[in-house]
DNA sequence: GGCTTCACG
DNA sequence: ACGTACGTGAAGCCG
């Protein structure tokens, strides 16, 4: 039998935008209903494979039953903004999908859809996360629910309804006759709910029913029912569908193809929705794209290149400006942004031999060109993919770099899918970066962020290339002996743990130790409700009462240190000995570093046990580690932006904040904090970063959210230029939608324009923290810059970054200096209106400092 | 690939 | 009534 689904689109749209956080398409539109839409539509494509999609929607208008139906549903809640403004980029996807748009003055989605399915003659299978529709379910009728998430579905059918819901399809009416549908404003009978309406319905079918053996009824209820009556009749007939609309809609024009049309996937990039266009299944094949779109002519040339010298000919001779791009190991160049010349696969540079240097030699003539200004991506990965050859790229902008300026949110893409995106030929990348290359220009002029660029992130470039090229030495000896023992640890915790229990399970999945410990071991879960966690917090909780949580906690923690740093960090070892970490310069939302392969910004430090690991990294031979470490540098940065007098006393009288703030909120003289009191304000220090909230601060503190907030109010009272200052920034960054740092760096806060309370809190947070933690970023960045210059002399060199702390490998006999160096380039890198302190420790070895 | 857990600043 | 502190990465499990 054929198949037909129609979709409820108001519903599921609905349930699409609060599934989802607030994603932008490439104008910076909210997009996100449409997204999570479509992953459902294609999920019921693929799944049911239906001949026929319809999707309804809602006009409202004043009718019969809708008169009185817009009378209620008048106090219902309005659309957000900006989901309203999402319908319209929804139909004109369906458009472009060739899906049937069913809309009908004065009528809803839902009515729509009652008619279909009793129209035609074939199966129908109601999409919609609305209960309501269960009414329509029969034996050519099946409602799917959605659930939780996006893509999980309950299967309602004739069959399972009763089961699921107490009542049958013909009973959703009268259910609701009863007991009401809040969500939808009918009132149903005053004082019953959900049980007695089904006891009711169970015991006398339908509404007539009830009413015909009132006598069997306790006295209260019967009253309400008497009383109510005229209220369960005009509930009854406000839930009931109207499966009789005049919609003009024959079965053939549900029918839509699939895979669909290129103009979707055009649509999907568009909408920067790019889990879906990169989906090749879910378009029709080139050739048949080509047919039907015809316009394929770019203005662009490609010349291969077989020879080297063919390029040197090639080249204009006063070439002002060229792109330079890596894609694979082939090398795109251009000099005017229409041809392109690329190396052939046969003559790459990674291949060791004559032809690879020869070509390097080459390439090393035109960057060297102190007049040519040389466009490149990503240069860092350049300058590690040509470093054998000797080629030194000094003088270039970063295109990848100005866009990740620009525009964080995009640039997890590779070059050809953001060429893509804007609509320009994936295949030709050198001409896409020239292209690109003049609106970012203006634009990080325009927005202010060409200091950031050229002073900062532009030169930091080289001095991340050189730390991650030199790397980190490590002790495989040291590495050998904590292997050893991690291994022997995490065997003796297992046979410990599997003793008690009584039985094998596999320790590291959460699924079987939960059941293990609170199901076959029958341990009280400690927490009200709550889905079973087995996280450290809880865990914690339990030490002590019951031996195997002891034994489970410490396997934990060697198990943790022993895959993630030993087994992990063994795999990244080169043949010297060093460990070569990548920075990740663009891809945070504040502009901090990242770290990976191996991340070296989380080698423990916190408890005893993880930080023996620092002894595997050491200084080479007749060299010694420095380190200097901002202390405090983001509540410096607060007490900076803020001006609170009472803080940056403080700091220019060199206090201890943490004590001093403790001596203010608990309203007892410096010399009386005791070292809880300290610990608590520190807590609610790190709460001031983070852009504290009651019952987050309460979390941590393990205390109630009302002794939180006491805390709160007593830390504002004494430092209220702290409040003022927290509150301006949420209030400015809502004007603009974005938050700066010191350095000008910006970050887009979508999420503070959320109608959902968690999302846009989520955004003030951000608000708060970003230029806080951001500043900080800048800061260092620029000390590293500072840093990188003066080792130079040295022959000392910068190693890691650890977010606010520097490691430097030196020479025995230039400690002295370097620390000189550190701490005069690191606490001198901006000048604020109080001290940035460093503190700075040397040892063999990373744990000695 | 998403989720959980846990390591860091 | 809801359920969070901000920013990351890696490993392991599981569908």
């Amino acid at each position: 039998m054929k198949k037909m689904v129609l979709i409820d689109g108001n519903s599921l749209i609905n349930r699409a935008y609060y599934a989802l956080p607030p994603l932008n398409n490439s104008k910076g539109e909210p997009v996100n209903a449409v997204y999570g839409f479509t992953t459902m539509l294609i999920k019921a494509i693929g799944d049911y494979k239906p001949d026929y999609i319809a999707v309804a929607f809602d006009m409202h208008a004043p009718t019969f039953r809708h008169k009185i139906y817009s009378e209620y549903k008048a106090g219902r809640k309005k659309m957000p903004d900006d989901l309203a403004g999402q319908l319209p980029i929804l139909k004109e996807m369906l458009r472009l999908m060739g899906i049937c748009i069913l809309e009908l003055e004065t009528y809803e989605a839902d009515d729509i859809i009652g008619t279909m399915t009793r129209r035609f003659p074939i199966q129908s299978i109601v999409l919609t996360g609305d209960r309501d529709s269960l009414q329509l379910i029969n034996d050519n009728t099946e409602v799917y629910l959605t659930k939780k998430g996006l893509t999980e579905i309950q299967v309602c059918t004739k069959d399972n309804i009763k089961e699921l819901f107490g009542y049958t399809a013909q009973q959703v009416v009268e259910y609701k006759a009863l007991a009401g549908d809040s969500s939808d404003n009918i009132p149903g009978v005053p004082g019953i709910g959900e049980k007695t309406a089904l006891d009711l319905l169970s015991r006398f079918g339908n509404l007539e029913g009830v009413y015909e053996h009132l006598d069997e009824l306790t006295e209260k209820l019967r009253d309400k029912l008497v009383e109510n009556k005229d209220l369960a009749l005009l509930s009854r007939q406000l839930g009931t569908i109207d499966c009789n609309v005049p919609i003009s809609c024959e079965l053939e024009q549900c029918a839509y193809t699939f895979p669909f049309d290129v103009t979707v996937k055009r649509f999907f990039i568009d909408m920067a929705f790019r889990s879906l266009y990169k989906k090749e299944e879910l378009f029709k094949s080139a050739e048949d794209a080509e047919i039907s779109d015809g316009q394929q002519s770019y203005e662009f040339t490609k010349v291969e290149l077989t020879s080297m010298d063919i390029l040197n000919a090639a080249v204009p001779q006063y070439a002002k400006k060229m792109a330079v791009y890596l894609g694979g190991d082939i090398l795109h160049f251009t000099f005017d942004g229409k041809t392109e010349y690329v190396t052939s696969s046969n003559y790459s540079l990674f291949e060791p031999g004559v032809a690879a240097v020869d070509a390097a030699k080459q390439l090393s003539v035109f960057l060297k060109d102190e007049d040519t200004q040389v466009l490149l991506y990503d240069a860092k990965r350049l300058m590690h993919n040509t470093v054998f050859s000797g080629i030194k790229i000094t003088l270039y902008e970063d295109v990848r770099l100005m866009h990740f300026l620009c525009d964080q949110q995009n640039d997890r893409e590779e070059l050809p899918e953001l060429l893509q995106l804007q609509s320009m030929p994936e295949d030709f990348p050198a001409c896409g970066i020239w292209n690109m290359y003049s609106a970012l220009s203006e634009r990080i002029i325009g927005e202010n962020l060409d200091r950031l660029y050229r002073e900062v992130e532009l030169p930091l470039i080289e001095v991340l290339f050189d730390m991650e090229n030199t790397g980190v030495l490590t002790d495989s000896a040291v590495i050998e002996k904590l292997g050893n023992k991690f291994t022997q640890e995490t065997d003796a915790y297992m046979q410990k743990i599997y003793e008690i229990a009584g039985f094998k399970f596999n320790i590291n999945s959460p699924k079987q130790l939960a059941s293990a410990l609170f199901e076959q071991l029958k341990i009280p879960y400690p927490k009200k409700t709550k889905k079973y966690s087995t996280g450290a917090e809880i865990l914690e909780s339990m030490r002590g009462k019951y031996p195997i949580v002891d034994y489970v906690l410490k396997y934990r923690l060697v198990s943790k240190l022993l895959s993630t740093y030993i087994d992990g960090l063994k795999k990244l070892i080169d043949k010297n000995g060093r460990v070569h970490t990548e920075y990740k310069q663009m891809l945070t939302a504040t502009g901090r570093l990242s770290s990976v392969e191996p991340n070296l910004q989380n080698i423990p430090v916190r408890d005893q046990e993880g930080k023996e690991l620092r002894a595997i990294f050491i200084a080479g031979p007749g060299k010694t580690l420095v380190s200097a470490d901002y202390s405090q540098i983001e509540l410096r940065l607060m007490a900076h932006f803020s001006g609170d007098p009472s803080m940056l006393e403080i700091y220019n009288n060199n206090g201890d904040i943490h004590a001093m703030t403790a001596s203010r909120i608990f309203g007892v003289p410096p010399e009386e904090v005791t070292s809880d009191m300290r610990r608590k304000a520190k807590t609610v220090n790190f709460g001031i970063i983070y852009g504290i909230s009651d019952y987050g601060l309460s979390e941590n503190l393990h205390c109630s959210p009302k002794e939180a907030k006491q805390f709160i109010d007593r830390y504002f009272l004494n430092f209220p230029r702290v409040k003022e200052y927290m509150e301006k920034a949420v209030e400015n960054a809502k004007k603009t939608g974005e938050v700066r740092t010191l350095f000008g760096r910006k970050r887009k806060i979508p999420e503070l324009f959320s109608s959902n309370y968690m999302t846009r809190s989520f955004g003030e947070r951000a608000a708060i923290n970003t230029p806080l933690q951001g500043s900080a970023a800048d800061i260092i960045k620029a000390a590293m810059i500072k840093v990188y210059e003066s080792l130079k002399s040295t022959g000392a060199k910068l190693i890691l970054q650890i977010h606010d702390e520097l490691i430097v490998e030196s020479p025995d006999e230039e400690v002295e200096n370097v620390k000189k160096i550190l701490v005069g380039c690191m606490g001198n890198a901006v000048k604020l209106s109080l001290p940035l302190t460093v503190d700075v420790e040397q040892g063999k070895s990373w744990i000695d400092c």
